[in-house]
RNA sequence: GUAGUAAAUCGCCUUAUCGCUGUUACGCUUUUGGCGUAAUGGAGGAAAGUCCGAACACCAUAGUGCAAACAUAGUGGUUAACAGCCACCAGUCGUGAGGCUAGGAAAAGUGCAACAGAAAGAAUGUACAGGUUAUGCUGUAGUGAAAUCAGGUAAACUCUAUGUGGUGCAAUGUCAUGUAUACCAAUGCUUGAGUGCGGCACGUGCGAUUGUUGGAGGGUAGGCAGCUAGAGUGUAUUGGCAACAAUACAUCCAGAUAAAUGAUAAGGUGCAGACAGCUUGCUAUUGCUGUUUCUGUAACAGAAUUCGGCUUAUAGAUUUACUAAAAAU
RNA sequence: UGAGGUGUAGCUUAAUUGUUAAAGCACCGAGCUUUUAACUCGGGUGAUUUAGGUUCAAGUCCUAAUACCUCAA
């Protein structure tokens, strides 16, 4: 598994987002908040996933664009966290929602706590219909 | 050295590892779009604000007249063009180097001037002095920004001169997917409903087998072209006070689209602070040295059709020319 | 990316260039009441978003900045 984040596995479609952003779940840990959802997509790709800055928090276009580089770049790098463990197809987003400039350490941990509660959250889907 | 003025330049660097994206070459697959490898490009002086001017595209290759609106405003030059830039004149601010100026017209007309003041085009008032037979008359005083054959105000209306058709790459073309030539109301079919991208008239084009307008609603939300070789960039020479122009040689320098140019580590560079040491005749609320002393910070800010300007933001560094006040040699 | 609009007391709104920028609600003080509310009386707490310019004089005119809002597939 290669650490990379191409062009396939950006989260485009706006339609696609509309529907993750009304049907989807959210598991956060501050500062980061992901919002997922199970679907089928028409990409190759697995995983299409997207990151976000708000523009009330940051006004300015480089502080935007930094922070978008590292959430990047902490998914690029921690991803296997995930392929790992999923079996189906899900779209991603993943929201900045502090109000400081962050540092790439910060940022890197919060990638990994999240995205093992994102594991443990979609592991247990599975678990309880079956108990059910 | 201190305090300033003007002009110009730079605005973090190097290496390693892991990534993003454009182009080219080769190979693989063949759903003609992907995948892999290699090579080689990849943010700015303001890319920003969108304040002007153009290119380019479409609307009738943009037409005639009238009206309106808007912009500009010393003189000359420069330019594809401009409200920009350059030179000069005038005014004004500054001790000075220099800075700033929407800087046409008030005997074409209309309007405006609070408070104060007798009076702010309507009458010439009060006091004193001069003069006179006396009045008219002349001067001074007080109010105010402005006070008498009036002047001021045009970033008040206005006049003069010049200019401006409109909309903007979400322009526009094309391919794919998809739907509704359906429903309701009004109106019309060559004697013309309407419509053509701001007003009116003329003129002109389109116009009914599926017309036109309004209402309510349905579908698409993707790809490609436009889209990066241009009023291009660098150097030199010549002309010109300058802005700028001409010639020669060299050179190709981003094209993303939920939006690329980044992350980590090490070292260096600049700056700021602390600490330590040295220096001080004069100028000077200090200066210099220290990276095998430590800490902090990398300013403003991110291409989105492309150029020429303007405006605004900007840690800090460098260079050149000049000014002021003194002092030392 | 392009086009357009608005900023005035704590809040909602006024004001033709010309005294100290007006009104309602809110707020503060006093009165009434055993106390509170209501009621009565009194009080303006603001560099008119910011900075320049024109003018004798600017909330108003002009230029630039800034914040917020709207529209266009």
């Amino acid at each position: 598994m290669k650490g990379t984040y191409s062009k396939k596995e950006k989260l485009k479609s706006k339609k696609l987002i509309d529907k993750l952003f009304s049907e989807g779940k959210s598991v956060s840990s501050y500062p980061l908040r992901m919002v997922y959802l199970a679907t089928e997509l028409n990409a190759s790709a697995e995983l299409n996933i997207g990151v976000s800055v708000s523009k009330r928090h940051f006004k300015k276009a480089p502080d935007r664009n930094r922070i978008k580089r590292l959430m990047r770049e902490a998914y690029r790098l921690n991803k296997t966290i995930i392929f790992n463990n999923i079996t189906t197809q899900y779209a991603l987003m993943i929201l900045y929602i502090g109000n400081d400039k962050p540092k790439y350490s910060d940022i890197e941990s919060a990638t990994v706590k999240l995205f093992n509660k994102f594991v443990k959250a979609t592991k247990k889907l599975p678990d309880d219909e079956k108990i059910s």
